[in-house]
DNA sequence: GTTCCGCATGAATCGATAG
DNA sequence: ACTATCGATTCATGCGGAA
């Protein structure tokens, strides 16, 4: 059995199912993935057919619902293919799967992919976002809304500066919706809670490792799921694009994947990134208007360019 | 036997399911429909319970297969809910339900709401997207993907009056993907292809209807899968939204609800609308590239409002 | 004719209370 | 124990009347 105290921060080198094997129970605050998606090619990294998706992953999940904590979450970023014109169905056969295996589908978060890969099909538009599925264990489970704060839409200024006397009371909605509201309440508000739509560009780049991942996807729910000191596994780490989001937060992070190239590489990131960070634990969310300083633009001049970038919305 | 000229700009009464059954086959181009929600409240207007949702469908969808043309397109807006802390597999049981009914499942269109309902919850942020079904019966499917361009990003005039060496030949991505670019192809461009991501706001507010479909989106769908003179086929028509967006554009519209109030209102808001011309707005004032011009252009002009309104991101 | 400002509304969800 | 009802919470937008 392996001790807690040596699981912090390891990469290890396996299959996920074999390595978890002597992993004890209840022992990650959440586990965050993108997993090697279906593909029909042969003989690649990854090349799980379509059809069998569902069989190659259940094993491996079984393993995740033992080793999380009650109160922990499960993250899956996961698209289906488009298979001989059709959207594949084994990714929402898997969430029924995963539902008779004991997960309870909390939550299906979509990230929108600012900058997808360009392209024109006949018949399809470009495919610019994916799902992030959440499963848990229970229904009370760990969750930290306010580090994730966003600011207040432009709206609210004007709003906000000439209250009226229905804007001082609690106006009650007059159709017995059961809505009610007292604007006063909301002068100085600066931030409000996110919704389940996550804009963020992909990384293209200099990586020699194709990253499915941008550190902001991980980065993100790791801050809505866990506190400074959690732990958290990624057992398809690849280039170690979750490993890196927890040292930058002062999370622990336990990484499992079945190439050791990647290891090599992942660590070198680790290292690498968390030195040019030292110090960074936790985002408060007035840092969010914060001007980045010269030791935190590694990690905040990336936020601050997912966060401000313009969207393109469509034209109807 | 219905004549098919007879049917233009109908709103008829009834359930779906016996206003078809006097239709005649492959008759319409495009379903465009956003029908009831599941929901587990009694007596109240399609108050399908969920677990009840897939077989209350498909005698209903049997139809739409039968009237639609083999080149034609079906569009579900539609939403799965929260049932005792989990979100309910009704809509993705329905598109297992559809695949064995004989539809192809093509596409995943996301309408991002950036209005959705307020509230706040221990262990949920707000909802504020939508699923987008799209159902073909052939893989072989009219598409004017040019009628629903959108303007470039902000970045292509900064990034092309200053072309690099690698901007005038074809380079090749880093990654092995196989994505190359050749960014002089570029200049001169104005417009881009859109993706399945659609960022629209619900219409709520002072109107006498709740209007469930922003007007944007079914003429979104109407512009994309269809052209001017061809017939749209809404089976859950409420007030009407998807006819008013059809005389708009130019198209003609079979309507059908169950409630003859609804006609009554539907035919009022086409009749005055479609005079009017006002209808199809954008969601923010950044009217930025499009020049308004007067009369016809009302309408294009709003529409392309669309286009530029901002994204809130969310910060990591 | 424009812009500004007040204000009502929403495909929501949870937890407590009542039957 | 299980189900139905109700109160609380929350943010961005369209509409209509006023400036």
């Amino acid at each position: 059995m392996v001790v807690e105290r040596n699981l912090q921060d390891q990469y290890l080198i396996g299959d996920a199912k074999d390595v978890l094997s002597s992993i004890p129970n209840n022992l990650f605050d959440l586990i965050v993935t993108s997993p090697p998606y279906a593909d029909s090619r042969k003989n690649t990294y990854g090349g799980i057919h379509p059809d069998h998706y569902v069989e190659w992953f259940l094993p491996r999940s079984q393993e995740f619902l033992r080793v999380l904590k009650p109160t922990g979450t499960f993250i899956l970023n996961i698209k289906e293919k488009v298979v001989d014109g059709q959207r594949h169905t084994y990714v929402i056969d898997l969430i029924k799967a995963l539902q008779t295996q004991g997960w309870l589908w909390t939550e299906e978060f979509i990230w929108h992919k600012k900058n997808s890969h360009p392209g024109k099909w006949p018949n399809r538009f470009r495919d610019s976002w994916e799902r992030c599925l959440q499963f848990n264990k229970s229904k009370h489970f760990a969750m930290y809304q306010e580090e994730v704060m966003v600011p207040i839409g432009t709206w609210a200024q004007s709003r906000l500066s000439h209250l009226s006397t229905k804007d001082r009371i609690r106006d009650n909605s007059k159709v017995g919706s059961g809505f009610g509201k007292r604007v006063l309440n909301w002068v100085g508000k600066t931030v409000v809670y996110p919704d389940n739509v996550l804009h963020l560009a992909t990384e293209c780049g200099n990586k020699n490792h194709s990253a499915a991942f941008p550190l902001a996807l991980p980065a993100w729910f790791i801050k809505t799921f866990t506190q400074p000191g959690d732990v958290v596994l990624d057992p398809f780490a690849g280039s170690g694009t979750t490993g890196v989001a927890c040292k930058q937060l002062g999370r622990n992070y336990v990484l499992i994947d079945t190439v050791p190239d990647y290891k090599t590489e992942a660590e070198k990131r680790i290292s690498h990134e968390t030195k040019a960070t030292k110090g960074i634990r936790g985002v408060h969310p007035q840092e969010h208007h914060a001007v980045p300083r010269k030791s935190l633009e590694k990690l905040r001049g990336h936020q601050s360019t997912l966060a401000s970038s313009e969207e393109k919305s469509v034209p109807v």
